[in-house]
Parts: structure tokens; sequence; C-alpha cells
DNA sequence: TTTTTAGTTCTTGTATTGCAGAACTAAAAA
DNA sequence: TTTTTAGTTCTGCAATACAAGAACTAAAAA
């Protein structure tokens, strides 16, 4: 295949946002990888090549990326490979997953609440808006998610 | 100073969600005592033992969560001590930087979709989707943000 | 039936992380 | 001046994470 220098420095500057964020470095360029090649469909061994890396890390990697959902695969009739893609359609989907995972903490800052007693004016009202504000944004951001679903 | 069980296992659970979104353990372990200990000014020393962490691990931790801002300090004239707390009105400006460490990927696909040839219709069509979602959610969510700073 | 393909799994080596304990330091107290 | 306080910094260790390479496997092709 053999991408441009261009295209390689995007796919390694796309791969350190991922790795920054707690992604494994080669998934993290598989991630780049997809997003770059102009053939956004490779296979196993074109990924492999491309980025330099073992079979055993790229099985790993593509798995990984498989489970969280982040990429997926299509297959072709006769065609024993599988073509991996970057999943583009799961990206307000994984939008929603932060929404929930914040709203998983507000139960636990709930808890927080109603275990104090109370006599520390000051910070429970602090926690009390932070309460607030994090379910308002739980209400809030689904809406404007659903919001952007009608828009277009 | 000593909590109940009850409380120990609250901040265990605080913990093992802020370890979860990367941060190290000990660190979380301090973020989940400083929100649910009754007293919420704490010193270097009653951290230290209610968490039972050496000195070392105690002085690093303070000092990355009071470099990541999730933590402040006071101190009491006549004290050397510091009496550190949870830094709970950081917290919507927390989520502006989640929010524009969003729109600081949306540039890297900006980047993706100028060096594409767009060749791939299909493809192309559901980057500038993302693209266009994300801008919308950059733009959407700070108003969203000042729009309950209003309310209260 | 044997060989090739498209991977997966296992083993090993290396780098990094997080922590403990000890040594250290600068300011305040005695 | 010496000692104590409130930490910080350094050294070393144990656990974990990543990736390479080799051995393995199941299905398809020859």
């Amino acid at each position: 295949m053999t991408m441009t220098k261009e295209r390689k420095q995007l796919v390694e500057r796309i791969g350190i946002y991922y790795e920054r964020s707690g992604m494994q470095p080669v998934a993290s360029r598989i991630l780049g990888l997809l997003l770059v090649s102009e053939e956004t469909e490779l296979t196993f061994d074109a990924i492999r090549e491309e980025l330099n890396v073992s079979k055993s890390a790229t099985s790993n990697a593509l798995n990984l990326l498989l489970r969280l959902g982040n990429i997926e695969y299509i297959t072709k009739p006769g065609d024993r490979k599988r073509y991996f893609k970057s999943a583009l359609e799961h990206w307000t989907d994984a939008m929603q997953d932060r929404v929930n995972d914040m709203l998983s903490f507000n139960k636990l800052l709930v808890q927080v609440k109603e275990i104090r007693t109370g006599e520390n004016k000051d910070f429970e009202n602090k926690l009390d808006e932070v309460i607030n504000f994090m379910e308002y944004l739980g209400k809030e951001l689904p809406l404007l998610i659903e919001n952007w679903k009608n828009k277009k």
C-alpha cells in the first residue's frame, strides 16, 4: 500500500491522541490508519504491513477494537479475509456512553450526599450544585444528541 | 479520624471509578476521601493515616491532584500544615476541558478530510457527519453550561 | 491428502508504573 | 543552637502492560 509521509504523520498524530486517552499504542495507530488510508477497508495483513507490527500485536489490537466497537469488519463472498473499517457511525453512541458513565459517577455523589451528616453546609451546598449540574447534563445532553439526529 | 466501614467502602468505590479513568490508585482514593470524610479539609498526615499509604505516595499523589486542579489547599495563620480539600467548583471547568479536548480531535478529523481524495463517497459522508456532530457539540455544550450557570 | 491461508495463542523480554522506605531539606519551635 | 515539623526527593522493588516471535489451529485450496 505505502502511504505518503504526510498521511503517515497524520496516523501518528491521531495515534497519540488516542494513546493519551488510555488506548494501547498499536490499537491507536490502527484507528488512525483506518481514517487516513485511502482504502477504508483493510485486511489484517495490510494493517500489519502498513504499521510494521507483529501478527500477535495486530490480532490483539483488532480484537480489542472490535470489542470496544471502534471498528467493525465486512467479508466478501468467496474471500476468507476480513476487511476492517472504522465504525464511524458508532461515534454518537460513544458519546452517549460517556454521558452514562458520568451519570454513574453521579450515583456515587448522591451516596456521598446521603452518608454525610450535613454539618458542613458550605461543602454540602457545593456538592448539591455538582449533583444538580450532572443531572442537568444527564437530561440535556441526550436531548442535544436527539436534536442533532433529527436535524439531518 | 477513623471512618466507618461504610464510608471506607464508598471511598474505595469512588477510587475505583477514578482509577478506571486512568487516575493513579492513591490519588483516586484521596479524591474519594476528600468527598466522603466528614472533615472536608484534611492534612497531609491525616490523609496518610486514613489511607494507610507512605509519605512519598501521599506527597506525589497530592502534588499530582494539585497540578490537575482536582484539589486545593488552605492554610491557617500560625499553622504550618496545609489543609487539602476537594476543588468541587472546578468541576464545570473540567467539563469545559473535556469539550476542548474533543474539539482538538475534531481538528485532526478535518485534516483527515483534507488529505483524502474524496473518492470514497460513503466514507467521506460519514466523516462529514462526525465532524458536523462534533462542531455542533462544540457550539452547544458551552451554551448548555452557560445556561446552567445563569439558572442558579 | 497435503499445503496454504488467516489468523490465534503462548512464551519471553523489556519498559513503565506505582509504591515503600530511607535519606534528605527548609522553616519553625524549643 | 538543636530539635521538630511538614513535607520532598531518591533508590529499589514488584506488578503490569506491550509487543515480538514462534508455535499452533481450523478452514479452505490444491
